[in-house]
DNA sequence: CATGAATGAGTTTTCATTCAT
DNA sequence: TATGAATGAAAACTCATTCAT
């Protein structure tokens, strides 16, 4: 009787701008979304932006904290483990898993890099991709071994956008894009005097 | 006597627009800098900019074309070469001189990608990228070595500018990341039953 | 207490935009007039005028459109009377009530007929006049009844705004030409079989 | 042998100028015809046209002297006349003349009455109609008579550009202009107690 | 007789942000 | 929990005009 969409909407306001603004930065850009598109996609006005969020960059930045959790508790538990090729091949797997569940959001980062550089998510991001990179390269590893650890990192990334006309199934996509990663991880560990 | 700025400035100005348009939209990316910066930087007015060239877009455009003229040319090399190994590797390295060679541009391309894919220049560049993976990639391959193909691609482009935590020396960077890349490329076409 | 002008100005920023605009239009023609000299007319800012007003076309359209309801009312009326003399001079006198009402408007889109052409109020004027025309026409009517009939809107039309030096009152006048346009279509009718 | 183009065109770039500016005036309207424009249509450079004309508005004026002269004369002539109903249905006559062979002058004044009124032709274009208007008019008539004869000016003006489709031949048009304008002229003859 | 290079002042429009209600 | 109304700053772009060559 009342689970109108008006009714529904009561309280997740919030959420639902986090959504729009995702959908529309990954689109469009960070700049060259306005708030105003925002609120209009929302069909509320610019003004109710503001009750829920201080600045243009605070949406971003509450959208990037709630979609990279999971990295967090990745590398914290990376950091836990010993240095092994598994654990190496384990990590890979599960970050091309958070790459999948919040493609919009690492779609809308490789894109905008310049943009994000200057944002306060800049350096965030920056932090959580070092700390991967401690989990995969050894850092006695000779520097071509590290290049390959880093490349599987891009490749991952890379892979997940722009590998469409290559494969539809975007199953069979990511599971290459796994293999080649962790093919190159591999190779780094092994060079490294790893078994 | 009167080599003055002034005096020498004639005539050049259209390239020192591109220089300072190309060192401002690297460092700052496109849609943060104004055409007013631009113009302050050369000291000239906005009005100068649009006699030399008819919108903001233009001058990126024009920066764009003088400098990937020589991928132009390497890809219609790469298209004369049978498909070897070694075909590859060559095109790897010619690709990998020509990224050095327009560095700041491509660190822009990289960086500003949400923007350039609206730009005139984003199609060019989509051509011209495909142009070389056709070089690199035997369509018969498999899928997995496809992506070794594009992912080769992606590290020469990306360790040109995120590397520098890992290794000072530009050259060595270099050296390493072509190694990277064309042992992927070395792999794939392997796979793809070549010797 | 506190009907001071900031007070009472609450709410009819939208019709005060309206009203200055025409003014300033019918005074100085449409490009002449800037959205600067308008807002500051106002004593707002020019972001203001785009609160309330998507272009400035659309603002001479909103005022268009206001202006000219009554006309869209009396070519209704129009449609339904039978084409007799009588119908047609009542619309004469209607329409001269409704440039008198409208003065300002109707003197720009007599002076700024290139202007209008291009703007979206063009096509709907022309509309509008092609109503009345019918109204005052008999289509089997000669050539030269035909065009008295549009003379004798073009009386009216210009009447308004060009006989200043031939006499001051502007009741007197007004009387003149719509005597005039009468007499003209009343010899149309004739020449077309009427009686 | 040397009859090309190039060749000819010398020594006549100022007539040219003024041809382009004349068709783009009455296309266009003035303020929307840019100096860039004139040039391009002429390949020339906006330069050269500082060559020939001080403005943008010398322009005008120019076209404006040479192609009104005949109304000159014909006012001349007309001061030396008779106030008989003879003379003023020549007058007309000649005025349509006039009017026919410098369509586009006159379609331009008529479209951009607002700006012509700010330069300098707004003047020289009031004089001569009032010119005009005091062969057509006789002073004693009364005010109705005089509307009368301002409207045979309205009609034959406005009848070059307004009438294309109530008939498609332009002399069949003109005809039954000049009919009406002369049918004004003299019922107001006939009034102000003329024979 | 004309051009190449430039300018100063202006235009319309967009944006993130604010605040009283 | 929102909105209506507004602002200040800036953007891209255009224009008539100038002047040394």
């Amino acid at each position: 009787m009342d689970g109108t969409k008006q009714q529904r909407r009561r309280g997740d306001t919030r959420q639902r701008i986090q959504d729009v603004a995702l959908e529309l930065f990954a689109e469009q850009g960070y700049e060259k979304t306005s708030l105003r598109e925002i609120a209009e996609s929302l069909d509320v006005t610019k003004a109710a932006l503001y009750y829920h969020f201080k600045t243009k960059e605070e949406i971003l930045v509450s959208i990037f904290e709630d979609l990279t959790q999971p990295i967090q508790g990745l590398i914290a538990w990376g950091r836990e483990q010993p240095h092994t090729l598994e654990t190496k091949r384990e990590a890979l797997r599960r970050y091309g898993e958070v790459l999948a569940g919040a493609a919009p959001l690492f779609r809308f980062m490789q894109e905008n890099q310049a943009t994000v550089r200057d944002l306060r998510i800049g350096e965030m991001f920056k932090n959580r991709i070092l700390g991967l990179r401690d989990i995969l390269i050894d850092p006695e590893a000779d520097l071509v071994d590290q290049v390959r650890c880093i490349s599987a990192l891009f490749t991952l990334h890379a892979g997940m956008f722009v590998l469409q006309d290559l494969e539809d199934d975007p199953e069979k996509r990511r599971a290459a894009v796994l293999e080649v990663a962790t093919d190159l991880v591999t190779q780094a560990h092994r060079g490294a005097g790893g078994v």
